[in-house]
DNA sequence: TTCTCTGCAAACGCTTTGCACGGAT
DNA sequence: ATCCGTGCAAAGCGTTTGCAGAGAA
């Protein structure tokens, strides 16, 4: 987030200039997207959250998340067809999914204009680039 | 598929070639994906096969693609977290969904080496690009 | 008061699992 | 007789919806 410096206060000025009431729990939620650079599922940010705000819902989380993409803050994907991941609107990136350690690594994608000349004519909102296979690290452990 | 023609007999000897056995279903259910080459959900291949097969369930059409995935014959993704969408694997191509007329579009690309510098040292399985957006039909019939 | 957010409980939709029947070998 | 594919029914799981109570303005 270019426009503010992550504190509380940064956060909520910055959700209220999006038109979006800074309730708690949707203040606790997206300083969590920006403290924790993962990309986590409805269920990682309950439990990180649930001993801070205890009555915390899952309902609540799903409602804010919806909240965030219609305000295009975040954008959820999915790496299995599984449960759906959140990660903050940023730069174009891909996401490598190591099947050995199940982490998820962001990759830059140094040509932004790739799509040019395979869609030329359309019109295009979001993309998503996503890799499955062993990372670096896990594969020299192996050999 | 380079290795056959596409008649049930070609199908039936690619399947036994995998050590799958070509029961009427999965040849039927492989025909159907080499045929149409949408991109079909179980749904879709359920209701273009109910006709020709009245005793066909939905469990047997998820059994046959999971075998199918397992076996690197298919491939599935999810356009949009909701069901998953079964793809032909094949050469690499990315899929474009058109937010205005909802076709799924292939599109090449052209540069297979892209993520080369990007994730070096990793090994890649496998990768899907997908882009969303308003293909070019819809947006001219819009101006 | 009025309006919106929250969170429980239930519903929902896609997918998987358990299991028994039936066909093939 | 054995093995395996099929398909019904039920369970499973992530997500959404309905709704009532709480809290903010």
């Amino acid at each position: 987030m270019k426009s503010h410096g992550g504190t509380i206060k940064d956060i909520s000025e910055f959700l209220s200039s999006k038109g979006i009431k800074p309730s708690y729990q949707r203040v606790k939620i997206l300083e969590r997207m920006y403290k924790m650079k993962d990309h986590p599922t409805v269920n990682d940010i309950y439990k990180d959250l649930i001993d801070e705000i205890p009555s915390l819902s899952k309902t609540t989380v799903y409602n804010t998340l919806n909240i965030f993409i219609e305000n295009a803050i975040v954008k959820s994907f999915s790496m299995d067809g599984n449960e759906a991941r959140y990660d903050i609107l940023s730069n174009i990136h891909g996401h490598f999914f190591c099947l050995e350690c199940n982490k998820i690594y962001d990759f830059e994608i140094n040509e932004p204009q790739i799509y040019d000349n395979l869609l030329e004519g359309a019109e295009i909102f979001e993309s998503e680039i996503s890799v499955r296979g062993i990372c670096k690290a896990c594969k020299n452990k192996k050999s």
